[in-house]
DNA sequence: AATGGGACCTGCGCGC
DNA sequence: TGCGCGCAGGTCCCAT
């Protein structure tokens, strides 16, 4: 499911209504989605905690307690964190001090809730690449310039860049007019300029719209984010081009659906 | 080293 | 109406 723009819509939202109370229970429905410790801890060590501060690496949450530990979070496709929440359709349910309820939902299960001594030991979080608005164009540049890979999986690559996936990828690539399949070290000055110009800007944008709702992902009060009104290729296979009324195409590109305008983004050889 | 496929899972929409 | 297939905002692991 989400994106950066979607996990930092969910961390504000939690900022607003989750920091500084007490989580006094948890309600396990599904233990598949705890990835460690063990059940028991997990539960023991969540209880009478405080959320301290409220985090966000890449596509990762960070929820920091009062007991020094830190609860992580990876909603994967389908995860969904819901306050106040019902109980009813979660995998686990965290009992507030305020006697509300906030929800760990996840369809699919791919969802990882971690309790952790240290979240900075994390594999997935030392290998994280620079966040997006934290790199400058020189870097960026440098950073294309060693890579022979398409560039759209070395965008949705988290050790290369953290918080891009599938439809930002497409959104951005889009904007930049850059073929999806075009090796990284293979763009001109001029295009990685751009390139670099336009995740910041989509990004930005969507977080401002409080992400995209294309099935699942909605924010914590509930409702759907409304970036989806912006998209220009992602999902739109054969619809026409918002540019050049093109028809826009479908491929699969490193196992994923890439959604591209042919003649926007034309492919040099 | 880099790429591709499968695994992890459930559920939706589509065509027959 | 019902069934089977393809597909899904992610990441990890294994084979080549």
């Amino acid at each position: 499911m989400p994106e950066l723009p979607e996990v930092e819509t969910i961390k504000r939202e939690l900022t607003k209504t989750v920091l500084d109370k007490k989580i006094v229970d948890v309600i396990v429905n599904n233990p598949k989605v705890i990835r460690e410790p063990k059940k028991s801890d997990f539960i023991k060590g969540l209880t009478n905690v405080r959320v301290k501060n409220i985090l966000r690496k890449g596509k990762l949450l960070i929820l920091e307690l009062s007991s020094g530990k830190s609860l992580a979070i990876h909603l994967k496709m389908t995860g969904q964190l819901i306050y106040p929440g019902s109980g009813k359709t979660s995998r686990v349910s965290f009992k507030l001090s305020d006697g509300k309820l906030l929800d760990f939902n996840d369809s699919r299960l791919l969802g990882e809730l971690r309790l952790l001594d240290e979240w900075r030991a994390l594999k997935f979080i030392k290998e994280l690449g620079p966040e997006p608005f934290d790199l400058s164009l020189g870097q960026f540049k440098e950073m294309l310039a060693k890579k022979k890979a398409k560039i759209k999986p070395l965008l949705m690559d988290q050790t290369f860049i953290s918080g891009i996936g599938n439809l930002y990828t497409a959104e951005i690539l889009f904007r930049a007019k850059i073929h999806p399949e075009r090796p990284a070290n293979s763009l001109s000055d001029k295009e990685k300029e751009i390139l670099f110009k336009e995740i910041k800007e989509v990004l930005r944008e969507a977080i401002r719209y409080g992400g995209s709702s294309v099935r699942d992902y909605v924010r914590v009060s509930g409702r759907g984010g409304d970036y989806i009104t912006h998209h220009k290729v992602y999902g739109r296979e054969g619809k026409s081009c918002f540019v050049c009324k093109t028809l826009i195409k479908r491929t699969t590109l490193g196992g994923r659906g890439t959604y591209f305008c042919p003649k926007c983004q034309f492919l040099l050889k």
